[in-house]
DNA sequence: AATCGATAGTACATAAATGTACTAAATGAG
DNA sequence: CTCATTTAGTACATTTATGTACTATCGATT
């Protein structure tokens, strides 16, 4: 496939031929949902794995790298864990363990909050904010190669269609 | 938030003004592919977590699922390892676990391939096929419930979208 | 102020996913 | 045919992620 410069694979495919056949064997299978879901999924996989790769050289992973931004995209650059599991989308449990991560990497700091006291303050300490201007221009242009595909027209359609879905899986749990 | 009907909460909001902070303190960064990439990775984590909580009743979890719905989609209820890979969107490795897994709940049987005896076969069992059209209308309900904001329009836009998108990841590799 | 319930965070055990190295078999070049 | 290369799959070690139970603190109510 790739031998052919221009040719356009297709890896969803195999997954794409098997939804219709589930379609004609379980009339009731909605397929434009599912093979939404599965679209996001494989999309979602082939980010992380880039992601992951690109940001191999510098020490660190996908998730400590979405730490450390949703940090520098915070007036202080302070944070509480709380806060940072809902910015990156993590687990608290697994916010323990990437923050203490980045703490041995001297990334970021972590101290008690004045305030009350069950808090926690995490802070990117200058070392982090030095790395992180470092990578950014990798990881500019490979956002920018892995949408190179999508108008910038479109690129709004799908953030505004991708939010109505995020706010149906919100409101999800009110309901039912 | 989910104490007012009606009120549509927004997971996305502290991830979506760290980003903004984020292109003020570094111009160059791309904030569109930037929310694009997040709001993929949000989906996904509820999405899955969705499906796992539905199915767990079912004895199986969301990998598993997908893995039994790529087979009772090919003709024969029969695939391969790597196919399966492929059609699931899990690294090989993963496959061979997983499968165990089935094997262990006899929803999939495995034996050898007669031509290639590298190969190796997995087939749907008559307990497989029968789990399987047992947690389909909850499945059903799940991705049309998820999905009920979005028109249909809507969704054969969207999927239009996300497969560009998928098809600049796929050929990312050819061009560096 | 004493108590009860909610909140913030973490520790620990477990589950899930991946990388890597390996075996066996097929393919292909000489 | 024979050897080297590629392909299919798995085993094992390691990394990553999650569930659950627990500690400490806060806030409200009495």
């Amino acid at each position: 496939m790739s031998h052919f410069p221009g040719f356009a694979m297709n890896s969803f495919l195999p997954t794409e031929q098997r939804l219709a056949i589930t379609c004609r064997l379980y009339p009731a299978f909605p397929r434009e949902p599912a093979v939404l879901v599965r679209l996001i999924k494989h999309i979602y996989k082939r980010v992380h794995d880039d992601a992951n790769a690109m940001l191999k050289p510098w020490g660190i992973n996908h998730p400590e790298y979405n730490i450390l931004m949703m940090m520098y995209g915070t007036e202080g650059f302070t944070l509480n864990p709380s806060q940072l599991a809902d910015a990156a989308g993590e687990k608290s449990a697994n916010i323990t363990r990437l923050t203490n991560e980045l703490c041995d990497k001297a990334l970021i700091e972590r101290t008690a909050d004045a305030e009350d006291r069950r808090k926690v303050t995490l802070t990117l300490t200058a070392k982090g904010v030095a790395l992180i201007e470092k990578f950014l221009p990798d990881v500019c242009a490979l956002l920018e190669q892995e949408t190179a595909s999508l108008q910038s027209r479109e690129m709004v359609q799908l953030e505004r269609l991708l939010k109505k879905f995020l706010t149906q899986l919100d409101n999800q749990t009110d309901q039912g």
